[in-house]
DNA sequence: AAAAAGACGGCATACGTATTCGTAGAAATG
DNA sequence: CATTTCTACGAATACGTATGCCGTCTTTTT
């Protein structure tokens, strides 16, 4: 007697009951190799029993550790929360299955870029590290990316791996997937292949997208003709303005590369209204596969990005991280989905 | 002199450089009203100086509130992570954001339902309460459900909202959604309608929108055939084969309602297989307008669910029951969004 | 058989904050 | 001027765990 009735168990209360000290039964929990069989089990028994969890305030505050990440989505245009880009949906059932498989629980937030990450998070010692993830302009953020760097941030980002590298980075392999979509294309005996997305350092997984499908375009003996690539961020309305623009424009072209499935969703739009048909007169390749990509008319072939590693590897990356590895930055392979899009002409 | 260079600033830091006491600087922090505007704008200063963030552990640990929730997904199938329900994204971002609003960190996980909730966030004190989010089997988890309000612990779900009320429960007004379709069809002309989905307390929403679809054929004065109703859980898959299934009996039909947007998109195949026109033949109606919907050809006329509403009434409801206070159960208007499935025959 | 090593577990303490209680001085009240 | 009421803050402490250090008791070594 003399415990409060109501409040919830704590480690002296089983301690109390198996006859043994409070550390012996943090011990004893924790699987430490100094409590013997016999004791724990019977600490495991009796905190069943009693219902007991150890409270996470008091383990993290102590041991100075949270077993926590903290998963950030950002976007620049951040329109409706449901048009957020599919992919990342997909990014985020990985991440949960890997936090899970590691033991590590995941806050999540859709951040503005704006705030000061490292303050809320690891700073506050609400999570070990950061998981940073969003389609975003890469310049904007990128100064960011050094001051997380600086301020000695713990955090993993998916995004394009470059060598100027801010911070551990994991992301698929743009450039290849590039080279893939040039091969397809040319063996379907496409000539001149346009690109929707933007080409330039502010995005640069779709920059190195366009260079791989020039690489490629140029390593099988076509030519790559970059007039025929037209800006485009991510969503539907881009990709049919691009579209649009490109057709309006009068070039001639046999294919379209989209950056992304949108993009390719709103060029279908686009192509339809102006009377091309797909892919008879035009071919249209997508990236992400996402779940829309297949209801697509025609059915979009894309590249299908490792998603479920990329979770996994993401994770690991961090960990490591936070263990004081540093690990080397990954290159995602990516896998050629074909569909009625480019179905032999 | 004596104070560690390399650890974090603690509220002992501030408060010597702002030559006042820890407690005061806790109070300052927290906008206390005993203490003085001109020593709090000090104290902001210097931890502001100082990068200062409050030790959340500890926070938590003497307070006793984590000002987290935690966030449970789960699905029956579990098939692949990349084929959740888009319908959950957008519930995702509503309540992220409404999270936000309140100054709430969000824990997400994707459960299995076997595992015990209440252990891992609410007795651990990592969380306050909890959100529960699923299209399940719902009989397969209302014992669970029994179990969380027998443990005390706080919880707010999504779902359909009933009587029997096991826990305080947020859900859009599927009964009136499916008048609301009703009303559309007749009006569109239609007289036979079928309806795709499960229609038994299995999927509790389902039959509430199935039933709102018969009332509302019978107060149109057209009779509610209910053999023209065929199982299926929410993909496309389920859609397709209840579609087929459908057509095959051999069923006189000019129109279906899609228990979801999924099943609504499976049974656009099937019937495009059968030779059947959409809308000329058969008109078809979906539900939650996930962005899929709008790409389908013909686009989708579908029921949308108010997500951004739902979001904050379910952190709202959480919140309430966390103080003490019970909220009714919320039941949310619908909206019909109408497209070329349904057009005028 | 004496000494060294190992297995097991207790004691004391620290993690960093929020909160209860008490009090010195200032301001208000008579 | 004496008394009461505020205002603004400090002292002490509790939240529940993890861990460094040390002491037993048993086992092994020489």
């Amino acid at each position: 007697m003399g415990r409060k009735p109501t409040g919830r168990p704590t480690s002296f209360d089983i301690a109390f009951r198996a006859g043994v000290s409070q550390p012996t039964v943090s011990r004893a929990l924790r699987g430490d190799k100094s409590v013997s069989a016999a004791t724990r089990e019977r600490i495991e028994r009796i905190a069943r029993e009693l219902n007991y969890a150890v409270d996470r305030n008091a383990s993290s505050l102590r041991s100075q550790r949270s077993d926590t990440i903290a998963l950030l989505f950002f976007e620049d245009p951040t329109p409706d929360e449901s048009m957020i880009n599919p992919f990342f949906l997909a990014m985020l059932g990985s991440i949960t299955r890997a936090c899970a498989n590691h033991g590590l629980d995941l806050l999540i937030s859709y951040q503005r870029m704006e705030d000061d990450w490292h303050v809320k998070y690891q700073d506050s010692k609400r999570a070990d590290g950061l998981i940073l993830l969003g389609y975003g302009d890469y310049t904007l953020y990128a100064a960011r990316l050094a001051e997380l760097v600086k301020s000695g941030t713990h955090f993993a980002r998916w995004g394009s791996v470059s060598n100027d590298a801010s911070g551990a980075t994991i992301g698929s392999d743009n450039l290849g997937a590039g080279r893939l979509v040039a091969e397809h294309l040319v063996a379907s005996g496409r000539r001149k292949v346009a690109f929707l997305g933007h080409a330039d350092d502010h995005y640069p997984e779709f920059e190195h997208r366009f260079n791989g499908l020039c690489e490629g375009l140029e390593a099988a003996g076509v030519g790559a003709d970059r007039s025929l690539q037209r800006d485009a961020i991510t969503t539907q309305e881009a990709g049919h303005a691009a579209a649009r623009d490109l057709i309006e424009s009068g070039a001639s072209f046999d294919a379209i590369f989209a950056g992304s499935d949108l993009i390719a969703i709103g060029a279908l739009r686009a192509l339809a209204e102006a009377g091309l048909r797909v892919p008879e007169d035009v071919a249209v390749v997508g990236f992400d596969d996402i779940p829309a990509a297949s209801l697509a008319s025609p059915p979009l072939t894309t590249i299908q990005q490792d998603t479920r590693g990329a979770g996994e590897r993401l994770v690991e990356t961090l960990l490591a991280q936070i263990e004081g590895t540093e690990l080397p930055p990954t290159r995602l392979p990516t896998r050629l989905i074909v569909r009625g899009s480019t179905a032999a002409a």
